[in-house]
DNA sequence: TAATTCTTTGAAAGCGCTTTCACAATTGAG
DNA sequence: CTCAATTGTGAAAGCGCTTTCAAAGAATTA
């Protein structure tokens, strides 16, 4: 009784992959079963005889019939969807991030949702609210300014998963990278390799994430009994230009320093430029440490020296921390350890050309 | 499985934007009207009383209500939301024009949805496939592997706007940048700064604008009676690595060369550090130019001599064309021309040190 | 004033799916 | 050999919105 191929008479099976609006109610009749039974299989919501699932499995490839997500979500199901927060869809670390998020999500037949805050709380609510608007499952919040109250609060109708902090609540969980050891072990590189005076271009420090790599700093310096030096720290906004104007100034105090730890790897080269721009070579005459291994990174001239922060691990764990949210279990998944990746921009301070 | 427990009863106004699952129907009953009524005067659909207007704007504005695009789709108008197929969404410049179409889409109310094709035809074929089932209203691919025919098959269905190509169908539009001009303005710098002897990385054969960006080169070296020849011309796959690769392959061939034109920067950043590996400075011993203007071409050290390839502008234009599309206007938007960005990593030939 | 068009508006029928709810058809127990 | 406790399944009621369709008024014409 297979034979009944329902193939309503608009269907051409020539073309191949013709894009036919089967529905549900096709899948139901061609096998001879009600809608229920199939949304039941589908679902896998409640127990059907063998014989019964394979029909409807058979009318499903016959007819190649893709559930209707905007139905589903509708109807109260899932969506199958997750919203994700970024800053800005073309940073160089978060791209990467979205990456892993992807790959994460695709297995589990996810798709993700991307809005950019562009680093405003204001932008973000709206973002959130957009996404809820369209019923996504969950959010991912990568950093983010959003307060945790706020994000509590979300997390209270709908799984939540945020990078770059550490906070606690039902329903939430967080991922957040261990920035001051970042901090603590660039700074100790160069303080191993011989450097007394470092100076440090912070982030932004409106994140969280910024001031940590600087306690890093202060925290390495007072270990080895470096009296900070609050000259030596110039201000940066995490851009490849702020990372430029603060070595410009920095020069322009004329303070001595022979190492330069950025707190992420877009200063470091915005750093790297305004050096050579005063003729001063990397690592020659300073030595320069970022912060985040960007994929160019490693194509930088001097290959940078910077701590690895996993950014496609990252969102990978993010995602797959959401669909355990979302399956009801208790994620505990961990950012990697920071690691420092020592490449050529920094060396032995006095050290001959090699 | 039940975790739609959400704030129940009691909507509380007071904390602010508390997400309330505010209704149609109910925006109707609060403003006194017919459900039909609220979704008119939402679509603009058809005329109704100023009178009524007024009172059902209240109460959206009251209540706060927002259409719910899940049931929008369903009932079978717009969801409001435009797939987008890219390549990777952690490319450099695919990242760019990303935020561009994100930015163009978003006064209009409409969300992207990305999706990665990973250079792959039986990947953005999935791409495809997940974005009409999640009744996308159009479909920007960006660049890609796919055949014109399949686009134009999609176009059929759905408005569909194109990067990278030039082909015509109805509901198709394609957006195309002048890459032969680009290879051909980058060749005559080099050539008017003296170059003869210009080594060229192409890019994946398989990517059509590599080809004319390589046609623009042979075409300058003609149009200046530079005999062209095969052992300068080394294949690149337009990332990093292969540009490292090519460098050293072209050094290891010992062939003389002056200059060295990169079918995009990510390639030239690799040669770059090939060259530098080499101790071969640029421009000092070659003269080194790109394609495309990454945000980081300007960081590069020396900053990146390229043309410059308006990724972000061409993210709008597709956004824009699309929205044209789906109003059914016919787009006629223009990729800018190509143009040369004359920095520091090209210079002179034989000329002395600043 | 009566007959005839427009307008404005509401009722109701879906869109494709999930999910009670209730009804058989099987069992198991007493 | 009954009576209850399971199953497996279908009918039907939505989810929140759009969109005919037709009715009721208002405006126009004769």
């Amino acid at each position: 009784m297979k034979n009944k191929i329902v193939a309503a008479s608009g269907v051409k099976a020539a073309s191949g992959r013709s894009y036919a609006p089967v529905t549900l109610d096709m899948v139901a009749a061609a096998a001879g079963v009600s809608p229920s039974t199939v949304s039941r299989i589908l679902n896998g919501t409640a127990v059907v005889s063998a014989l019964k699932k394979k029909a409807v499995d058979d009318a499903i490839a016959e007819l190649g019939f893709v559930p209707n997500p905007m139905a589903r979500g509708l109807a109260g199901g899932r969506t199958l969807s997750i919203g994700v927060v970024t800053q800005a869809i073309d940073s160089p670390f978060y791209g990467v991030a979205l990456s892993g998020i992807e790959d994460a999500l695709d297995p589990a037949g996810y798709s993700p949702l991307f809005v950019s805050g562009q680093w405003n709380a204001a932008a973000e609510s709206r973002c959130i609210e957009v996404l809820r608007s369209r019923r996504v499952d969950g959010i991912i919040v990568l950093t983010g300014r959003l307060s945790d109250q706020a994000l509590k609060t979300c997390a209270k109708a709908l799984p939540v998963v945020v990078t770059g902090r550490s906070l606690k609540a039902p329903g939430l969980f967080a991922l957040n990278f261990d920035n001051f050891t970042g901090g603590l072990l660039a700074t100790q590189h160069l303080i191993t390799l011989g450097h007394r005076r470092i100076a440090f271009i912070t982030g932004d420090p409106a994140h969280p994430d910024a001031n940590d790599r600087l306690r890093g700093y202060r925290t390495a310096l007072e270990q080895a009994d470096i009296p900070f030096e609050a000259a030596l720290v110039v201000p940066g906004e995490y851009h490849e230009v702020s990372g430029q104007q603060a070595v410009d100034r920095l020069l322009a105090s004329h303070q001595q320093f022979t190492a330069i730890f950025a707190a992420n790897d877009q200063m470091a080269f915005g750093a790297a430029l305004a050096l050579h721009r005063h003729s001063l070579r990397v690592p020659e005459d300073i030595s320069l440490v970022g912060f985040d291994d960007l994929p160019s990174a490693l194509y930088a001239i001097p290959p940078l020296s910077t701590i690895h922060h996993p950014a496609y691990e990252l969102g990978q764990l993010a995602a797959r921390a959401m669909l355990q949210l979302i399956a009801g279990e208790k994620p505990t998944a961990e950012v990697p350890a920071p690691r420092l990746v020592a490449r050529q921009s920094s060396r032995r301070l006095g050290s001959a050309a090699p």
